[in-house]
DNA sequence: GCTTGCCTTGAAGTGAACTTAAAGGTTTAG
DNA sequence: CTAAACCTTTAAGTTCACTTCAAGGCAAGC
């Protein structure tokens, strides 16, 4: 596949999906006759995944650790499993964390009365939203 | 309040309550007679709020509209507190959508068998976490 | 009164993740 | 055959959100 087909498949730019070959993320994509780069369905897999794994928010520090360790052949299966598991779980907490820090705005909206914004020494306790008694 | 203390009370580096307040986020802070900073107690109320809302992820541009509409004088308190949900609103549409990837992610964990990663051509259709039959 | 450590300012530097530019090769339409 | 629209590479530039630096003023301990 070529990378204008690419590009428009997964919905990244051209130079980005080259800045992600460069630095190492992707593998070195073959090229054709033309020097023009060829995308093998391994390749695209590839390019699926960096780009999942970037809209949840993962660096691309943390993608090269995962994408050495998932490509390594002395891996197991279970273990590329776990390495998935690992960094959904690292994903899920930082969102965890921003759904707490956004469900104590929504404490102060609840109770957004007469009064401006004030922070009243509350630091940052947070107020579930769903927590039973106010 | 001293800018060291307000440091200390929010967690938020000096070198970055300078910052914003460089760049208009913050109001001009009084300096007392030796020109040092002396924090009001309004001035706190918004060092917490930009540190509460860029934790959940907000960008500075989208606090600047924020707190430049917020202060306005003539603006109602209904209209400010409106002002903080929508801003809220906006955040958790980002979380949600951050936690559809990582749903899509979990759903490709639950079903990753004996194959290598592949994307079968199903794009971003997430398939959320607690949705019923698979 | 001097040293140490805090504060001030403006300007320059940093790191992450791209993005754009420059110079040139290839393919395709007319 | 040539012009437009692709592709290639290396290198430099951009944006965001700070951080660090440099040069100097103020304050507290000895």
């Amino acid at each position: 596949m070529t990378i204008d087909a690419v590009s428009k498949e997964f919905d990244v730019s051209k130079d980005t999906l080259r800045y992600w070959e460069r630095i190492g993320l992707l593998p070195k994509i073959t090229r054709n006759t033309s020097g023009y780069r060829d995308y093998s369905e391994m390749d695209m897999n590839w390019v699926f995944y960096i780009k999942v794994l970037r809209n949840a928010g993962m660096s691309i520090e943390a993608l090269f650790e995962f994408v050495e360790l998932f490509r390594s052949d002395q891996n197991t299966n279970d273990y590329r499993k776990q390495l998935l598991v690992e960094q959904r779980d690292s994903l899920l907490k930082e969102v965890e964390e921003r759904q707490k820090t956004i469900n104590y705005l929504s404490y102060k909206i609840d109770h957004f009365e007469d009064h401006t914004l004030n922070y009243e020494n509350e630091k940052l306790v947070y107020h579930a939203k769903d927590e039973k008694g106010d």
